[in-house]
RNA sequence: UGGGCGGUCGACUAAUGGUAGGUCAAGUGCCUUUGGAGCACUUUGUCUAGGUUCGAAUCCUAGCCGCCCAGCCA
């Protein structure tokens, strides 16, 4: 089995000229037209290797990627990786793969924050040099008393004015690894009284005795986020950094040391991070369920992640619209997961090929059909698409239907199968149930007894008659087993982030996420389904063949369910009683 | 109670002083060999109060509400 390469297609946002626009498009567009960066767009995507991708990446990959594809740009990928600590080689692997699956294209300019460790620790001298970094050694615990508190200015260091030589000699030591961790670090010399704390003298460089997953041993200090994040941008040449509200309060350190560098002036614009109903998009979390066990690892499908997303059937087409179509502002909202599965359908109604599959077997005998006989029958592979052309499936005496589909005692508005009545069987005949057979001792129907009608042979009706109701179908013999897998949403709260006072946001969890039928009855042509095909189940959803599909043992994922109607009736009924 | 940023249908997002529009969701009908898909229609909105203006979602003032910031994480 091999995943196929035809999901690959650019990463762009979207692609008519009457497109609505956002805040970043509007500023790139004014930057073009005042020709602030000699009319260049060059933007980054910049992960931190600790954890994988997941749908909250996505809209920004498509918002970089996208907009530089637009105005004729370039994107980088760099990863951040200035924390050793939690970086590992494991998740920039699945950072590439992810983001390429995505239709991310950064040709040859895949770049790493710790390619520039050398240039970021000639940059730390300079500003020692310049009187604009010094040497601290308080402790963690003294240096946040120092900092104040958010209504409380700060205080000064007591070695915030140590001698520049000292500061050289001081910080040549961190570097050689005279010191343990945590004991000095190089600050930045800004303003301690400052409403933004970020500019209260931020740390620059912290003592971290660990092994990089790229540079090694080399180091045994390491830059922060800030004093790496924009001279990386700036290194690049990069002229929109696009990141999440949350950077907001950095942007003023963000231009501060690229103007006391005197280093190209990349513009960092922030923008909303994506949030979901009934999901959580934040990797500490999700690493958690990894780690605990809680779902099967980072690509279970019913994780938010690329890899996930991409196991349970999602298209990055689909992925892709969902992120145009959600927009960009800096409002903190929460999209509609429903939103994110209206693409899928859309994308899949166009192009997954039909098959019938019984989820759930309630065994029927066509009383009046010829034992022993079996037939042909033609059907559609896809009403959408005529090209998809016909299958041939074979239909017989005895079938499968779904035990949702017959009721002994109907509900009003039910027009599927019950006792004396009369449904199309798609693409085969019409049948009339005429008795059911009942387990003696639960009074579970268990078997139904029908008689067809030979005149409606491949479903039509020559005298026009018309039946409510077309249910999908298996024949029993030629049946192939396997495995469904039922995913629901992983969370039961709308905001799995919103937990009862002194508890775990695992109390949301959903306990019947997934559901695994074992039982369920494949037409045939589904023998030859491949790692990752994707197929509509008529009646039922999108499904695709998992990975933990073996040869004679298919194992398939539901990707989304279609959307039913008669579910909400019913719903609806019940909720009246 | 410091600073930063936001508030437009149920959700997301347009309208950039000139008709409040689109998508999702919800609902109704049509159609249907998937109660799918499709088509048509419908409901609901500018946080509040003042002001400027011929005209305000947009500008001004004052409130109210929400999010972010006190990691040697990013």
């Amino acid at each position: 089995m091999s995943t196929s390469t035809r999901d690959e297609e650019p990463a762009t946002s979207a692609e008519s000229p009457g497109r609505p626009s956002n805040f970043v498009r509007d500023i790139i567009l004014d930057d073009l037209k005042t020709n602030k960066y000699t009319g260049r767009v060059h933007t980054r995507f910049p992960p931190e290797p600790n954890g994988y991708l997941h749908i909250g990446h996505a809209k920004s990959i498509c918002l970089n990627f996208g907009l530089a594809a637009e105005f004729g740009g370039k994107t980088n990928l760099r990863f951040d990786d200035t924390n050793p600590e939690k970086e590992e080689q494991e998740y920039v692997d699945s950072i590439i793969t992810d983001a390429r699956w995505l239709g991310a294209n950064w040709e040859d300019r895949m770049f790493y924050a710790s390619d520039y460790f050398d240039q970021l620790h000639a940059w730390a001298v300079q500003l020692i040099k310049a009187g604009k970094a010094y040497v601290d050694d308080l402790g963690a615990e003294e240096v946040r008393k120092y900092r104040g508190s958010l209504t409380e200015p700060g205080v000064e260091s007591p070695y915030r004015n140590r001698s520049v030589e000292e500061n050289l000699d001081l910080f040549e030591r961190m570097r050689q690894g005279e010191f343990p961790d945590g004991s000095r670090i190089l600050r930045a010399k800004i303003d301690m009284e400052s409403p933004n704390l970020n500019l209260r003298d931020p740390v620059m460089y912290r003592i971290l005795h660990a092994s990089h997953h790229r540079t090694g041993d080399k180091w045994c200090i390491y830059p922060m986020y800030d004093f790496a994040h924009g001279q990386s941008d700036s290194l690049e040449q990069i002229t929109h950094s696009i990141c999440t509200l949350e950077f907001e309060d950095h942007r003023p350190l963000y231009n501060w040391f690229i103007q006391q560098l005197g280093i190209f002036p990349s513009q960092q614009i922030e923008f909303d991070r994506l949030n979901l109903t009934y999901t959580l998009l934040s990797k500490r979390k999700l690493l958690q369920l990894v780690q605990e066990g809680r779902v099967r690892g980072w690509d279970d499908p019913r994780m938010p992640t690329i890899s996930g997303i991409r196991r349970r059937g999602y298209t990055p087409q689909a992925i892709r619209n969902f992120c145009a179509a959600i927009g960009v502002s800096k409002t903190n909202g929460i999209i509609d997961l429903a939103m994110l599965e209206h693409f899928v359908r859309e994308d899949l109604n166009k192009q997954a090929p039909r098959a019938m599959v019984v989820l759930r077997p309630l065994r029927v005998v066509i009383d009046n059909y010829p034992e022993g006989q079996v037939e042909e029958l033609e059907v559609v592979n896809n009403p959408e698409d005529a090209s998809a052309g016909t299958r041939r499936v074979p239909f017989a005496r005895v079938l499968y239907i779904e035990q949702d589909d017959f009721r002994l005692d109907p509900p009003k508005k039910f027009f599927r199968l019950s006792p004396g009545h009369e449904v199309r069987l798609r693409g085969g005949y019409f049948i009339t149930c005429t008795n059911v057979v009942k387990d003696e001792r639960t009074g579970e129907v268990v078997g139904v007894h029908c008689t067809y009608d030979p005149a409606t042979r491949s479903g039509n009706a020559p005298d026009n008659r018309k039946v409510k109701a077309t249910i999908h179908w298996v024949s029993a013999q030629h049946a192939i087993d396997a495995e469904v897998r039922i995913y629901e949403n992983l969370f039961t709260n709308e905001d799995p982030g919103q937990v009862p006072e002194g508890q775990d946001f695992t109390v949301n969890l959903n306990p019947n996420s997934l559901e695994i039928l074992t039982n369920a009855k494949l037409e045939p042509s589904l023998a030859t389904a491949k790692l990752g095909d994707r197929y509509q189940f008529e009646r039922l959803g999108y499904f695709c063949a998992d990975l933990d599909s073996k040869p004679g043992a298919l194992v398939f994922n539901r990707t989304v369910p279609l959307r039913d109607t008669w579910a909400k009736i019913e719903k609806r009924q019940q909720e009246s009683r």
